[in-house]
DNA sequence: CAGATGACCGCAG
DNA sequence: TCTGCGGCCATCT
């Protein structure tokens, strides 16, 4: 039975990424690979980011607790950080998420 | 169709 | 920490 994964358009994959992000609970970050992953696209992590780029205010996506796999923020958003630290992330002495503890887990 | 781009991932020096 | 390399996929030109 396996189900095939129909190619996504834009618009459904988009919707797809910005389902996962808001289920992001505060206090907690997100990698773009592991969001990736949990839309079926463990290896479109690029496309994660494309879609954060794209990402319309409106949707009141919590955007800044999505970091790289290395815990760094997104490039010219050096903001993010601050937001983060406002939910009580944690960040590392080099200005890095401290992933050890604030990845965000399905516990 | 081909080439270039990107808020990526991992490894190596 | 930074830079370079290749790989992955979707989108744009």
């Amino acid at each position: 039975m396996a189900e095939k994964e129909k190619a996504l358009s834009r618009a459904d994959f988009y919707q797809l990424v910005y389902r996962v992000v808001q289920d992001i609970p505060p206090g907690r970050v997100a990698t773009y690979g592991q969001i990736a992953f949990l839309i079926g696209r463990a290896n479109c992590a690029r496309m994660v980011g494309q879609a954060m780029h794209h990402a319309p205010a409106g949707l009141l996506l919590p955007c800044h607790r999505v970091v790289n796999a290395q815990g760094r923020c997104a490039p010219g958003w050096a903001e993010q950080k601050s937001l983060l630290l406002a939910e009580g992330v944690g960040f590392k002495r080099n200005g890095c998420v401290d992933l050890r503890h604030y990845r965000w887990e399905l516990f």
